[in-house]
DNA sequence: TTTTATACAAAACAAAGTGTTCTGTATTCT
DNA sequence: AGAATACAGAACACTTTGTTTTGTATAAAA
C-alpha cells in the first residue's frame, strides 16, 4: 500500500479514536474528523464512504487483531490442560487489552461503549468456538451448544463491561477468576 | 394531559415505533418522523426537543409498564417459595413480552436492538435487586453482589436476544429453563 | 533520472436536514 | 362564552453531507 494512505489512513483513525473517547459518535460530523486528521474533505471521502465504514474499519482493526494474538499464541511455551488452557485465554486477553498501544479500553470505557462491546461480542465468538465448542468442553451441559457460545461471549463481555465502570479497580486475575465463577459451574 | 396532546404524543410514538422497526436509527431523518405521524413540523418540537429525547421517552413508556407490572403482581393469588417466585418472574415476564399490545419483541429484534436491549438491561437491574439482592439469594455465592445483579441481567437480556435471533422457535417456558441453567449453579 | 500513475489539497456546489420564529386557526378546558 | 393553548403552515438561517473540478506533490516503475 502507498505510503501516503497509510499515513492518512492512520491519521483519521487517530482522529476518530480521540474523537470517539471524548463525545458521542452520532454526534461526531466527518467535518470534525477532517479538521482532527488534518487532510483534505476530498482524502477523506477517497478512503471511507461514510462515517458508519469508518467505525466498521475501525472495530475490525482492532478487534480483530486483539483476538488473532489471543488465539494465536496464547499461552507461550508451556504445556497446560485442554481446560485450563481454554480458561487462560480470558485472562491473557484481559492483559492484552490493558497493554494495547491502541486504547481500546479507554474506548470501551466512553459514552460508545455499546458500539464496541458489540463488535468484541460478535468476535469473540470466534474465540469460544476455538476453546469450547471444538474440544468438546460444552457437550456435558443440557443446554444448547449455540445458546451456550453465545452465553460465554455475552458473560466475559458484560463482565469487561462491569470492571471498566468500576475504573477497573480490581486485577485481571481477579476478573478472570470471576468470570470463570459464572460459566464453570454450568459446563460440569 | 390536553387530548390534543395525548393524540399527537401517540402519534409520533406510533410513526416512530414503526419506522425503528424497518430502518437504522441513525439514519431516520426527524421530518420523516414527522411526515409518518402527520402533524406540523413545529408540533413534534414542542413535544420532543431532539430525536434522541424522543426515543428516551419512548424507552421509559415501554420498559418501565412491561418491568413494572411483572414486578407488581408477579404470580397470581399462589403461594409460592421465595425462590420460585423469584425465578417465575422471568417467565411472566417473557409472557408479557409476547403479549404486549406494543411491538417491544418487533423493536427488539430490529436493526436497533442494542439500544433497546441496552434499555432493557438497566430496567431489569431493578426487578433483579427485589427479587434477588432484596431476598438475600445472592449471599451464597463468593462473588461480589452488584457482580451478580450485573450478570443475571446481563444474561437475560442475552437470553432474549438470543432467542429472537432465532426467530423465538422456543417457548418462553424453555427460555426460561436455559436462562435458570444458567443462573442457579451460580447460586448454590 | 525520467516517466507515469495516483494520492492529495482547495474550493465550489447542490441537496438534505435541523431547529426556530412568526401568524393564524381550531380545539379544549373552565 | 371566554380564555388558554395546541396545532398547522410557511419561511428562515444554519449546519452537514457527498460530489465535482482543477491543479499540485509524491510515490512507484521504466
Amino acid at each position: 500500500m502507498d505510503r501516503r494512505q497509510k499515513k492518512t489512513r492512520e491519521a483519521i483513525f487517530k482522529a476518530f479514536t480521540e474523537l470517539l473517547a471524548e463525545k458521542n459518535y452520532n454526534q461526531i460530523a466527518v467535518q470534525e474528523i477532517i479538521d482532527a486528521a488534518d487532510i483534505g474533505r476530498t482524502t477523506f471521502y477517497a478512503h471511507f464512504e461514510t462515517k458508519d465504514y469508518l467505525l466498521k474499519a475501525l472495530c475490525e482493526e482492532l478487534f480483530g487483531h486483539i483476538i488473532d494474538t489471543a488465539m494465536g499464541s496464547p499461552h507461550g511455551h508451556y504445556h497446560y490442560s485442554c481446560k485450563y488452557s481454554a480458561d487462560s485465554v480470558f485472562l491473557h486477553l484481559l492483559k492484552h487489552l490493558q497493554e494495547s498501544d491502541r486504547n481500546i479500553l479507554e474506548l470501551l470505557s466512553s459514552q460508545n461503549n455499546e458500539i464496541f462491546l458489540r463488535y468484541f461480542k460478535s468476535n469473540l465468538k470466534k474465540l469460544i468456538i476455538t476453546q469450547y465448542a471444538d474440544k468438546g468442553l460444552l457437550n456435558k451441559s443440557s443446554l444448547p451448544e449455540d445458546f451456550l457460545i453465545n452465553h460465554i461471549a455475552s458473560s466475559f463481555v458484560e463482565t469487561v463491561y462491569w470492571w471498566l465502570s468500576r475504573k477497573m479497580k480490581e486485577t485481571p486475575e481477579e476478573i478472570t477468576e470471576y468470570f470463570l465463577g459464572t460459566i464453570e459451574p454450568i459446563l460440569n
